[in-house]
DNA sequence: GCGGATATTGACCGAGCGGTCAAGGGCGGC
DNA sequence: GCCGCCCTTGACCGCTCGGTCAATATCCGC
């Protein structure tokens, strides 16, 4: 495993992080071995070593980095504004935007939930973004904007919706990233009979 | 594999499928080895191989076996209703309350929607409770008590939330059933501003 | 152009995997 | 009692995997 990191050793390391998240996107972590991820980029076995010290470590940066960078850009969307309905809108729709980016890290994320070694990295990054729609929740029950029931069940059931609507936009490719949005919001606000 | 099943070799096949279930949805399925499996029940490994090809057969009986059951479960629930949007309630309800108890089968079907060996499966199973799920909708569309967008979509969203609370429930266990699937049909109906 | 840190190679290893199979037990019918 | 089928055993096989390491290349400050 490396010590320092020049500029050059940086941009390896990138390489091997965006092929191993390709590989385990399309196949699977597990049927992913740590020969394809080298023999993807034409670099020997000793490679992957210097710059991770496990596949398991591999994956962990994966999780690590992509929610900090989806969270970034939930972040960026929602800026400084003020009301509370309108900030949940922003965030829903700042997710689908990124994934709809960064279609390969669906399945990474899925699967990580499903093994004992990585759930606990996962369990984590989601309860950050779980608390942050919660405040805005809570926000909006205090104005009276938003109905009373506890804020922990919404924000899961508001994930839930992103969540399955972006794998299934991931399936049916041709969606309009736009429309697909659209209609998440407003199920979310006015649910199916508003 | 075996040709004919005595009762006697019934009883043996379900235990190795509860056994394997239970294992897979513990450890995930790839760390767990065949050989695992045969050790938790106590008997030698040619007991696996007579009553299932490979390991993938039983993971593929499991999938369609749990869809099966689960379907049975929201048709049983739903009867004769003639309410598109009761339907609905009704078919969320029951499985809410099925995977209340088989919450072994979540993880198992979370994981198998990631490996591209099970996807086609899987994705048939939610094809078809899909399909059932938009027959509801667009009934209830026609008689103007659900909104007018997408069916599919709508469909999509539903099931998100009804994955996402389960998830839930699973791992914060106190949570009474019941709450939440009243939590889960008002969200889907009235959503959050309802 | 030398010395040391960074970076790369690929043969090699032990472990564990899914899957096989020759052999034998148990049990029902006759 | 004995035949024949269902069921079970567990040693064994070939293979692949994650991971190691001594040797070597590349680069940069001096």
């Amino acid at each position: 495993m490396r010590r320092k990191l020049t500029p050059r050793g940086r941009e390896r390391r990138d390489q091997l992080m965006e092929c191993g998240a390709r590989l385990f996107a399309e196949r699977g972590y597990h049927p992913t071995s740590v020969a394809d991820i080298v023999a993807a980029l034409g670099v020997g076995k000793g490679v992957f070593y210097w710059y991770f010290a496990s596949k398991e470590e591999l994956l962990t940066e994966l999780l690590k980095a992509s929610n900090h960078d989806l969270r970034k850009r939930q972040q960026q969307a929602i800026g400084d504004e003020a009301d509370p309905v309108r900030r949940i809108e922003l965030g829903i729709r700042a997710s689908l935007a990124w994934f709809a980016e960064h279609r390969e890290y669906f399945a990474i994320i899925q699967f990580a939930a499903t093994d004992e070694t990585f759930a606990p990295v996962l369990a984590r990054n989601r309860e950050i973004t779980i608390s942050d729609t919660i405040r805005h929740l809570k926000d909006g029950i205090v104005d009276g904007r938003i109905v009373d029931r506890d804020p922990a069940l919404l924000a899961h059931a508001i994930h839930g919706v992103v969540a399955e609507l972006t794998r299934h936009t991931l399936i049916d490719a041709n969606l309009p990233v736009d429309e697909v949005a659209d209609l998440c919001v407003s199920f979310c606000l006015d649910g199916l009979c508003g």
